[in-house]
DNA sequence: ATAACTGTACTAACACAAGTAATACACCGC
DNA sequence: GCGGTGTATTACTTGTGTTAGTACAGTTAT
């Protein structure tokens, strides 16, 4: 979806949705760089929430690098969102290895890792 | 360590802290089956919190079966393990199976995941 | 200049969940 | 009965997420 999207629903607060929306959207390239976000305002009425919310999490975004605002114009897309991409993949690497630390550390033989890792790249 | 330990610093509670260390002692094996636990109020004096802290850990411990109690008498490890630990080992290879497509689907050529996995392994 | 947008800042209040605490009750074994 | 055990109930405290209201400042177009 090309959108950004919340359930208010769910136990993870709103504006974590919002963060991993734009994050998300960002790093598959559905939003690319420099492109103008939703104003704090129309987002928020769009998604039936209080401003406040959409503007902490467009501050964390812009702490986090993901995105700049200009006051008075908006905010936008980072210009350059390689440092996002990379660091994201860090993040998913790392995750795997401490899986695989995991199972090693519960017993699991390298070759029932092996095997799972297989079935998994070749299966889908 | 052959204890149930907590960090009271930590951010995660007191009772998760305790379901996870039993659990993790339970499938190592450093805690046998029918093995006799340390009683409510004796863990709860020990790690200097309150005793409803450990009861809590322990009626949920129950209630995945890696203990149970007996009224009056104290609580004790399961006398069959094996369900535990294969479904501990189950939860392992599902994440590293959720892990490794999330990785795929960020872009990681197959390469990089597999240089990642034979370095962990042979590296540890 | 004015209007209508935009972001930013601050304070207050509310709701809810989680963690913890205190107390009381019930069971078992010597 | 006593001292150990688990169990249940209630309440207090805390932290967090969210909403609300208000105010201020920058940008753009008319």
């Amino acid at each position: 979806m090309n959108r950004i999207t919340v359930d208010l629903r769910s136990r993870t607060p709103i504006f974590e949705q919002i963060i991993a929306s734009v994050r998300d959207l960002v790093i598959r390239g559905l939003l690319t760089p420099d492109e103008n976000l939703p104003s704090v305002r129309a987002l928020a009425s769009e998604l039936a929430i209080n401003p406040n919310t959409i503007q902490k999490a467009y501050a964390e975004l812009e702490r986090q690098g993901v995105i700049y605002s200009l006051a008075g114009r908006g905010n936008f897309v980072a210009s350059d969102i390689s440092a996002i991409v990379a660091e994201h993949r860090a993040e998913l690497l790392e995750k795997l290895r401490a899986d695989i630390l995991s199972a090693k550390a519960a017993g699991i033989g390298d070759a029932d890792i092996i095997d799972t890792i297989k079935n998994t790249l070749g299966g889908e």
